[in-house]
DNA sequence: TATTGTTATACTCTATAACTATA
DNA sequence: TATAGTTATAGAGTATAACAATA
């Protein structure tokens, strides 16, 4: 996944309650943590989280155009191309014209994109494993069953 | 608080199993949607989630530095620059030369930036109640805590 | 010399607009 | 005309480096 919630540098300061008791606080400091914590595990593997990321939608539901799989991430086509830009200097993916429609782009994991994907995952798994270290395992499970009711949700803005 | 985890636009394409298991994705994405609550309910007030945040750590433990204030909340001292500019142009905070060191900027709120800040964590305070609705009180509550827990847990580097 | 606030600058991430080629 | 991929560009958000005033 990787940061873009800002970078933590811990502050001299501590917050105190006026921010702690924050949820937005919270959650972006949060993400910020797991993201670090997930961004040393993935440098072995020479990939960022957010083309781990990639690779994992792309790995999902193959075979898919480039416009498919943003659509997915819901980042932008246009971002999109720079990530597979890079994922393919690095040899993980391969683009081919799809054969139907020649605008299009049928975008694969190369052998070393698969090996690499899995190898990724599990250190990924371990950084989130490590991050949820303070919690008890029902708490962990617990926490990412309310995050996902809270993502599921759609439309709170009228109520 | 406010967004910089990016802004959502739903996507086209429902993301997956291989996505919304991950709990990087799940933070980002809670993060995401609250973000954009929290700036609807403040836009009537005339502040942004980051300058909210500014205004809650100067009124936790007036009257602060500027850099003081900077470290709180874990930014840089020339970002907090920005941020005082804004306020005080929306005549919400004032600064003035601390007497004991001329070096130093005392900053403290306003009667209108008290004002504001009241009515806007009143906002704020409901946005969060509508994002947390799909929760029940418990599990919210539980969430909050859990969250602290991963945040207030230093160094999960080594082991 | 070190520190506070400031300014200028650069970097990261992402989107919008415009272009090319297909359809 | 509309769409997929691409490119150029711009904007938001934040940091680093250098500078002036003060300690």
């Amino acid at each position: 996944m990787s940061n873009a919630a800002g970078n933590d540098q811990q502050g001299e300061n501590s917050p105190g309650p006026e921010l702690t008791g924050r949820l937005g606080y919270l959650l972006k400091h949060a993400l910020s943590r797991l993201s670090e914590l997930n961004a040393e595990a993935l440098t072995p593997h020479g990939i960022t989280g957010r083309e781990l990321a990639v690779l994992l939608v792309l790995a999902g539901r193959e075979p898919a155009s480039q416009q498919e799989a943003a659509g997915r991430l819901g980042i932008d086509r246009t971002t999109m191309v720079a990530f597979l830009d890079a994922l393919e200097r690095k040899g993980l993916v391969a683009r081919r014209p799809d054969a139907n429609d020649r605008r299009r782009n049928v975008v694969a994991l190369t052998e070393s994109g698969t090996d690499t994907l899995r190898l990724a995952v599990k250190a990924s798994d371990d950084a989130q494993r490590r991050f949820l270290a303070p919690l008890t395992r029902t708490a962990g499970e617990q926490l990412k069953r309310s995050l996902y009711k809270l993502i599921a949700t759609d439309d709170r803005r009228g109520d």
